[in-house]
DNA sequence: TAGATTGTTAATCGATTAACAATC
DNA sequence: TAGATTGTTAATCGATTAACAATC
């Protein structure tokens, strides 16, 4: 369906157009050129048509593009007109920082479960949802089909579940835990999230820049 | 005193050398291979020693690299031997994971302070430390002179603080506000952590994945 | 129509991979 | 010494930028 594969550069740009946009459209801006819309994001011109370019015609000449219209391309592009259910697995303070503080169903997905080990944290109320122990994954999966899920695990749990959990019908990670969770099986999605790696990159950046 | 500037590519995978060097350590491994460790890291025995090549040479030829030394280097260049004192601006959920999650020191920084506007957080306790109340930055930087913050505070905020704290002293920002930092300071180091494009990334591979 | 700006092709730049001489 | 593996140069690949004809 969709032209060649799009490369990762292209795709790690999108949700960050489609926010500018957003922000755009809150601004009252009906039309924007790919000139503007660069100088706004510090891109080139060129990079904004060559990415867009990849999924369609979304501008027209001599105009620029619809803001509106722009957004619910890429918004449809990223999947953001559906909602896929996701689980949350861990709920110590980063799991329960991210089950409230993260919008997901303008992200794509919707929070359905989450799960512990730890019995002092099952029958916790999170937001709306309430804290389950990890041994009723299952039935909950067979019953719900949520195809996502948060790992805020320790790493050992997390190796050892992630196969349980994709032949329980879960096709995408959101991985927090301390390691590279590369998948083998295809069609399983990952996005690996180094808080630690993150902030590492920091402290190189600030001890690199005074020794000249 | 570095060769010429390390690009941006090699930068982010230095933590991540550092970190599987750091579990062979922990594995018992003395020596290894730019082609074992690049089996094991999904990447090419090429672009390893390209990538070490550009601080030093650390190898040696015939055998390999010692893992100790190795991971040791990087910690150099990464900056790890020392900790940069760092506060946290904001003790909401988000903030206060962070403040328990990471590891700081072993990520060359040390949490300090924590700072916050709603008075009903102020005076919690979090790790070791106490939430103060925002308007006590100014004279705890000019006593404690730390010179890294993490932004976990609503946008608006973040927009108007910046300013204020680099004049303060601050030199790096780990950034999780809701927009792209991009200060134009030179010497002040920014790292933008945008979990919902992180999350939005993942719902296209999800839903692009299918179509096919 | 004239002016503006896209969509797209061609040129450039940078990063990754391959190859191999140096050397432990 | 022979075998292994680095450090480094050269070749390839991919991504970004520039240029311009198409067209609104």
């Amino acid at each position: 369906m969709s032209k060649n594969a799009i490369s990762n550069s292209v795709i790690r740009r999108l949700p960050r157009y489609y926010r500018f946009l957003g922000d755009l459209e809150a601004n009252g801006y009906v039309r924007i050129s790919s000139r503007e819309l660069a100088e706004k994001m510090g891109l080139t011109a060129s990079q904004i048509r060559q990415d867009f370019n990849c999924f369609g015609e979304f501008g027209q000449q001599g105009y620029g593009y619809n803001v509106t219209g722009l957004r619910g391309e890429i918004g449809k592009i990223l999947g953001l007109d559906k909602q896929t259910p996701m689980i949350l697995l861990g709920a110590g303070n980063l799991g329960r920082a991210l089950a409230s503080h993260i919008d997901f169903r303008n992200r794509g997905f919707d929070l359905v479960g989450i799960f512990d080990a730890n019995p002092d944290l099952v029958g916790m109320k999170i937001g709306e949802l309430t804290v389950m122990d990890v041994s009723a994954i299952e039935s909950f999966c067979s019953e719900n089909k949520p195809t996502a899920a948060i790992l805020c695990i320790p790493r050992e749990s997390a190796e050892k579940e992630v196969e349980k959990l994709i032949s329980y019908g879960i096709r995408a990670f959101w991985n927090f835990t301390h390691y590279d969770l590369r998948v083998t099986h295809k069609d399983v999605a990952v996005e690996n999230v180094h808080l630690g790696d993150s902030l590492t990159t920091l402290s190189y950046c600030l001890n690199s820049s005074d020794e000249k």
